[in-house]
DNA sequence: ATTTTGACGACGT
DNA sequence: GACGTCGCCAAAA
């Protein structure tokens, strides 16, 4: 644990807090932490959640077009789209359908 | 130490 | 509206 992981930490908690079944983008989380355009830190927290003891549920956080793009960081392929389909969200083409119902912002839903 | 790159997003052209 | 550029910060080369 080192003093800079904070802000991953930060990250890391607000991922775990996505309900079942929800999505959310690395904007809003990076906008939650107040570092609003850092989103691609939140991407690299990913990156690194697998080097963390907790279970981060990764595969609920997508880019802000719905796509998921990290699946290719995942097992196998398709494994991602397999984990969000198994929560009843509907994945054509790695894009996520209907986004505005299962999307969960941090912001608007956490006090 | 410097450069490149990256699970992004907003803005400019 | 598609495409390009910049910002943001951290890690790997």
């Amino acid at each position: 644990m080192k003093e800079s992981d904070n802000f991953f930490e930060r990250v890391y908690h607000v991922a775990r807090l996505i309900p079942f079944g929800r999505v959310t983008n690395y904007g809003s989380i990076a906008r939650y932490l107040g570092a609003a355009r850092s989103a691609r830190m939140v991407g690299w927290a990913m990156n690194n959640s697998h080097n963390q003891t907790a279970e981060v549920p990764a595969h609920r956080v997508v880019n802000k077009k719905g796509l998921l793009t990290g699946k290719h960081h995942f097992e196998g392929t398709n494994l991602m789209q397999q984990l969000l389909e198994s929560e009843g969200i509907v994945i054509i083409e790695n894009q996520i359908q209907d986004l505005e119902k299962v999307f969960w912002d941090p912001m608007k839903e956490l006090p």
